[in-house]
DNA sequence: GCTTATATGCAACCTGGTTGCATTAGAATG
DNA sequence: CATTCTAATGCAACCAGGTTGCATATAAGC
């Protein structure tokens, strides 16, 4: 399913700002937060976008995380995978290869590990 | 080495308001955010207590996580220990038995789980 | 007790995100 | 294709969690 089809399979009206904002995240690879979209696409309203988010959220076509910076960050939901934000430079990286654990009773929609990446290891 | 000794070794000042957040989060058996811990010590500045959390998240004896409602938490950093995030009733569990995995090249501080609790599974 | 640097308390500020509301524009209907 | 109706946009004003500047207070060392 294309990312605009997820949009009209969920009842919601294909937009303009909508269109745009599936195709600047299909081609992130990482999750990036309003500040970085805005870059991308100056034409974006801050309402528009923190809405949609909210709207592709429930829609389970977003996915946000929270950074340790007080910020938020957006990416497609498409395969689940755990995050990694290196409390040094502040660069979230997808950790697709990390296995989700189980645990019982909890049902885990995320998983984010912080700490210290390679790259600030080696300095 | 009690919280007090904590301050202390760390050549910090062993001031009133330190020992009463020390005290506080002492007894606390979850995270709590400044909110939570203003209803507790009806005294403390907002400014003080997070310039405290600083100091302490700098010299390791408080950690801070990022709650999914874009506060944050703070506890005693102890034993290392992964919390649960539930995105329904928004407790925050600590995980005190989970293990913590290993990624290569990655130093982990801290695992955040996201989703359903137990408790909001049931309804 | 005196000195000095650190920490506090208050108010003002900053920033990421939300809300109210008038206007626009998808989508469905005929 | 024009009409209608409701969802979505865009703007400005707002909100809340957290930070900062600065004058005052107070630990800690002598
Ligand atoms: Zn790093
Ligand atoms: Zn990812
Ligand atoms: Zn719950
Ligand atoms: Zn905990």
């Amino acid at each position: 399913m294309t990312p605009d089809e997820r949009i009209t399979t969920n009842g919601l009206r294909l937009t303009t700002p909508r269109k745009k904002i599936l195709s600047i995240f299909s081609s992130q690879a990482h999750p990036i937060s309003f500040e970085e979209y805005a870059l991308l696409d100056t034409t974006i309203d801050k309402s528009t976008f923190y809405r949609n988010m909210q709207t592709f959220e429930a829609a389970e076509i977003i996915q946000g995380i929270e950074s340790d910076e007080g910020k938020r960050y957006f990416e497609l939901s498409e395969k689940q995978h755990p995050h990694f934000i290196c409390q040094y430079c502040h660069t979230i990286t997808c950790l697709d290869e990390a296995p989700i654990p189980n645990l019982s009773g909890y049902r885990i929609n995320s998983i984010t590990y912080k700490g210290q990446c390679p790259l600030c290891s080696d300095i």
